[in-house]
RNA sequence: GGGCGAUUGGCGCAGGGGCUAGCGCGCUUCCUUGACACGGAAGAGGUCACAGGUUCAAAUCCUGUAUCGCCCACCA
């Protein structure tokens, strides 16, 4: 309880400048620290989405991390020790790119660490310096730091309750150690797995790309239309196509098994038009009939179906497709006529746009080509910061089981989804369709630089080449590793790539195999043995929508593995900012507003107030107008207090039920007993703009008709007792809302709460139906309508004589039916009081209102 | 091609069988009243996308259609 008795409460109050003012006051009181030594059943406890650190957070962030901080301060409020921690996701390849732009450097992982090394004065970006991953990570946690702070400062500035003594980077040693361990642990156990295969490829970045990397764009192309002579040299079929440029690769023609039009050709062969190279005809029953002249050309490999037939028809292999994207210099040796030789010499070293060119030259001198090529329209798969089309070449990479290949641990981790407690609900088929489609392992591999290198070294054999099989590990105390920098144990550096030695795994892992653990990373997994028991599994995983199949997914696949449970309770989906034309807001489209302008312009309390109107789950529009309301709101509450506690009324006044005798001053609290009732279901219910809704509606009939109501009365116009009452439903209507709207408005909340309250609101309990109900006793929440009514009849009144409001009232003659009459009577001297009426008779009878004016 | 969601006054949203369909912005008129003009009061404004159906009763449930958005899908 408070030791102060006399407000203090500033002669002009102002919510500008208050976001700096309690930003500080919060961290040098550490009123968000979190305490370790909770017990887990008291800590609510929060995986934080790490924002890419690669340029700036936009309004979106603003959007999603508002909603994150009105379940934490919620939380909080209802006793709960929050654990609110920040992660920057600063691995990866936006980060990759920048660096390399900004410094004028790439990373090469040959090169040994250079203590003394500094960037170009002056980047070049036609001659970029080649530096070790080592120096090259430097440089990258350099950039990333001074995002960092701006990041920092901007969600301080916002209100974010987080704690900010715990916060990781994705590319920290932490980080690197959690996720090389736990990919050890993936690999003891036989859910990590390398395997040479036909995979996804990003000619432009030279790495793999994961299933849940890809994204289709709908490009143009043509059909070509080729002849393929039978070997018996009786005829020709037709192929539809629009990769002509694979038809070196070209190992089988494929129809549907039962179409009639290719039942005779199926077991015989064909020869491919150019190169001669003669292929079977075979029965599949992926081929669609429907698509092109019903029979389609399988190469190695133009496409993830030509992956399926080959795998499950057995077919050769012939891949012509480099790592850079180009034809291969080698002619190979399938093609066998003099012709075919001299045709594949003019591709080789071509780009598959420049060899399509060329191929179709080649087809046209012998008449293969039938006709015109006929454009269309088509998906085409892309990684999904990639700007080239994927290609597939067949490299060795690491995988992880997810379900992928095995109905066993699918239908395991389907249960998982089933298992988490999704807000919205409906978001839940997102991760069972996701999960029902995967079409393959994790593959976690990726042949960059700037991220967690792979914790593997490889033997070398006397002749000098790296056998996978022989997999060398490192022990787990001495992560985070660097292969390409460090020679493993019991080696030294001088045996690097020599017969008899070791290789280090050149790759770097994907982000998500980071990401999937941020559970781990920010809860203390073996390194913290008492937050991990304190925090995990966690309570809430906050997040957009459209990484449901990469960083939630990934994140149940990890913790599933290892500790056999899913990471978290409960996952909270957020929904995008939508700009007025209800488009996706995105920096390409140059729609993105700056989140500090409008902090600055509107306030921090006014943004969030914004930010709570998108319910879980929803697109919002983007809306100044929304922002307008709530800077109204936060002015109001600044207002209103300040009246409520400028009456002679401090903080002895609340929690005193035998004062509050007035039956309006009970029926008020009655009527907030419900609204807090309504309220906290709705938090519970995660539906935190519903309880905004109903604090923010009985807060505005709280000061047009309540406040209006009982000022004459708190004054001091009908005695002590009568004052009294008021003064304490004021007090304690002003305690309970402050703390209805202080996950919301945190600032303004904190502001006023500072005028008569010890502490900080926001370490203050959650207003309970008891507490407010003890006050309220016998209230009736209908008097509060009943004679709001009659006052509105009576403003009305004014209104339409077109009087001031303070106009004097000679005679006011109310009638209603008869409970209502009951109620008014009760409150009649607060309504004569409020309507300036010298003489109010309430009536029995059907409703209506005569005003006489003085 | 499959799935999910949306469609309610000019705008942004709430309501998920039964009160005159709510709220905010905007709009109109009025009021410088001793918390607030960054204010207050009172109003006008909607056959709830369309078509069928179930029901005593449909904005609400069912079926279909249209438009928009998102997610997923094997690029011939």
């Amino acid at each position: 309880m408070s030791q102060t008795l006399e407000p203090t409460i500033p002669t002009k109050p102002t919510i500008d400048g208050i976001e700096a003012v309690w930003a500080a006051r919060w961290e040098q009181d550490a009123t968000y620290r979190f305490d370790p030594s909770t017990p887990r059943p008291g800590v609510y406890s929060i995986d934080t989405p790490p924002p890419t650190v690669s340029g700036s957070l936009h309004v979106g962030h603003v959007f999603s991390y508002t909603h994150t901080d009105l379940l934490a301060r919620y939380k909080r409020m209802r006793g709960f020790e929050v654990f609110y921690p920040m992660g920057w996701d600063d691995n990866g390849l936006p980060t990759e790119r920048r660096v390399q732009n900004y410094f004028g450097v790439r990373c090469e992982p040959s090169l040994h660490h250079d203590p003394d090394f500094a960037p170009p004065a002056k980047p070049d970006p036609k001659r970029q310096v080649p530096i070790s991953r080592r120096n090259f990570i430097e440089l990258c946690e350099q950039l990333t730091a001074e995002d960092e702070k701006a990041f920092e400062a901007l969600f301080r500035q916002l209100g974010l309750s987080v704690d900010w003594s715990q916060t990781y980077q994705t590319i920290d040693d932490t980080a690197r150690a959690a996720s090389q361990k736990a990919f050890l642990r993936n690999l003891a156990r036989g859910e990590a797995y390398q395997s040479e295969a036909p995979t996804l490829w990003d000619v432009t970045f030279r790495t793999a790309v994961a299933q849940a990397e890809l994204e289709d764009r709908e490009m143009p192309g043509a059909y070509h239309r080729l002849a393929f002579p039978y070997s018996d040299g009786t005829g020709a079929v037709h192929i539809e196509t629009t990769r002509p440029e694979l038809l070196a690769a070209c190992v089988a023609l494929v129809a549907h098994p039962e179409d009639a039009r290719y039942q005779q050709h199926f077991g015989t062969t064909v020869t491919t038009p150019v190169f001669g190279v003669e292929v079977p005809v075979v029965a599949h029953h992926l081929a669609d009939p429907e698509k092109g002249s019903g029979i389609a050309m399988i190469c190695t490999f133009g496409d993830t179906t030509d992956v399926t037939w080959w795998r499950e028809l057995d077919l050769a292999t012939r891949p012509i497709i480099g790592w850079d994207g180009r034809i291969l210099p080698e002619t190979p040796a399938w093609i066998a006529t003099a012709e075919g030789r001299a045709a594949f010499e003019s591709l080789a070293g071509l780009t598959m746009f420049s060899a399509r060119k060329r191929m179709v030259e080649l087809l046209t001198e012998i008449g293969a080509l039938e006709g015109e090529p006929r454009p269309i329209t088509h998906p085409v798969k892309f990684f999904e910061k990639g700007d080239r089309p994927l290609e597939i070449v067949t490299t060795r990479q690491w995988y992880i089981r997810n379900g992928g290949r095995d109905a066993d641990l699918r239908a395991e981790l389907l249960a998982r989804g089933d298992e988490l407690q999704w807000h919205p609900p409906g978001m839940a088929v997102r991760y069972a369709n996701w999960v029902s489609g995967l079409a393959g392992d994790w593959l976690i591999s990726r042949q960059r630089f700037f991220g967690v290198p792979i914790p593997l070294w490889y033997r070398v054999d006397e002749h000098g080449n790296p056998d996978y099989e022989q997999v060398i590990v490192p022990d787990e105390a001495a992560l985070p590793v660097d292969p390409s920098a460090e020679p493993p144990a019991g080696f030294d550096e001088s045996q690097r790539g020599v017969p008899g030695g070791f290789v280090g795994d050149p790759d770097v892992m994907d982000t998500w195999a980071t990401s999937s653990l941020s559970p781990q990373i920010c809860g203390g997994w073996e390194r913290d043995p008492q937050l991990w028991a304190a925090v995990s599994p966690m309570d809430l995983r906050p997040q957009a929508h459209e990484i449901i199949r990469t960083w939630l997914f990934s994140s149940v696949v990890r913790s599933h593995l290892e500790d056999d449970r899913l990471p978290w309770s409960h996952a909270a989906i957020s929904g995008w900012i939508l700009d007025p034309d209800r488009k996706k807001m995105s920096k390409s489209k140059g729609n993105v507003v700056t989140p500090v302008d409008l902090l600055d312009k509107h306030g921090s309390d006014a943004v969030r107030y914004w930010a709570a109107s998108g319910r879980p789950g929803t697109d919002t529009a983007f809306d100044e107008g929304q922002m307008k309301i709530g800077r109204r709101l936060a002015i109001k509450i600044l207002n209103a207090s300040r009246f409520v506690l400028g009456q002679g009324v401090d903080a002895s006044y609340a929690n005193r039920p035998e004062a509050v005798t007035h039956p309006l001053d009970r029926a008020q609290l009655a009527a907030l007993t419900r609204v807090v009732a309504e309220a906290t279901a709705a938090f519970e219910d995660y539906n935190y703009t519903r309880a905004l809704e109903l604090a923010e509606t009985h807060f505005w009939s709280f000061c047009d008709d309540y406040l209006e109501l009982v000022k004459d009365r708190a004054y001091g116009g009908r005695g002590d007792e009568a004052a009294a009452s008021a003064r304490s439903a004021l007090a304690t209507a002003l305690g309970v809302q402050l703390r209805l709207f202080a996950p919301f408005l945190p600032f303004v909340t904190e502001e006023v709460w500072s005028w008569w309250q010890a502490g900080s609101v926001h370490r203050a309990q959650w207003p309970t139906v008891d507490e407010v109900a003890r006050i309220a006793q016998d209230g009736d929440p209908a008097l509060v309508d009943d004679v709001a009514g009659v006052l509105t009849a009576i403003r009305k009144a004014k209104s339409e004589a077109k009087a001031a409001m303070n106009s004097p009232v000679a005679v006011a003659v109310v009638s209603l039916p008869e409970e209502a009459v009951a109620r008014v009577s009760r409150a009649a001297d607060d309504v004569a009081a409020a309507g300036r009426v010298a003489q109010l008779d309430v009536l029995v009878g059907d409703p209506a209102v005569r005003v006489e004016l003085a």
